[in-house]
DNA sequence: TATATATAGTTATCATGATAACTAAAGGAG
DNA sequence: CTCCTTTAGTTATCATGATAACTATATATA
């Protein structure tokens, strides 16, 4: 299909194209592999994602949630709500911020931690086994 | 990061695991750049692919709803609704099945033909930079 | 110090993916 | 031919991303 538009427009290397569609292509096909594991563990990969950024926060065990946001590149509300689901699976905990009365502090509770240690291995199985 | 976990788990591969995230990030960011350019001209990537689908198939002029569901491996309820969404943009028409009455036959107006005229060299541009 | 601005987080709403359950039509078995 | 099953499509609902607008607190400036 390519092909036959690429004729059409010129400076356009299909073979540059394919290699775009198939990045996108094998890319989303990780991704999906990937959501499908966290499902299988009442996780979904910014679930995880948010675990896993707490715990390797180094000289600190909790974080804010701006910096969640900001370090996952995901939007504010997002995150709010992502927290509420992890609390009520008891996998965080959440804090009033002590300097600052606006901010929260999340922290991974015990069962957050085994959750994490309980998903890891499956999860770099899977990065693992796609290269 | 990966490091600190790879060491605690045998037969991972640090810089698979890294090719692994780095290959989901850059077609991540590769969707985005195609989401937003797709935006900027009142259509999405799914939208966008829908009316090339129909433009590319041979012989036809049109295709039945689940023919598209099934080549864009994408779910039929949500080709419905962005069929309507095509439809009320003028870009499509959707016609009932000749001989099965069940069928709907999607075709493109001549409004959708000149968007994708339109929209086509700026996808291939971004997909040929993205390499 | 009083007021204006900036920041942290939440709520409301929208877009877009999915699955489950429904309607209508087609096809096959008795 | 009638009834059961399958198929095409839609509707309803949920999950998860976004942006806009709101509340509460902190900070900077007059």
């Amino acid at each position: 299909m390519v092909e036959g538009y690429a004729d059409r427009f010129d400076s356009v290397d299909p073979a540059r194209v394919l290699g775009a569609l198939s990045l996108m292509r094998t890319g989303s096909l990780l991704i999906r592999k990937l959501e499908a594991y966290f499902a299988s563990h009442d996780l979904s990969q910014l679930r995880f994602l948010i675990l896993i950024l707490i715990d390797r926060e180094p000289d600190r065990t909790t974080l804010a949630v701006s910096e969640i946001a900001g370090r996952l590149d995901v939007s504010r509300p997002v995150v709010t709500r992502t927290l509420q689901t992890l609390r009520e699976a008891g996998l965080i905990a959440i804090a009033a911020g002590e300097d600052d009365a606006r901010s929260r502090e999340v922290s991974l509770t015990r069962s957050g931690e085994s959750k994490l240690a309980e998903v890891l291995p499956g999860y770099f199985s899977i990065l693992h086994g796609a290269m």
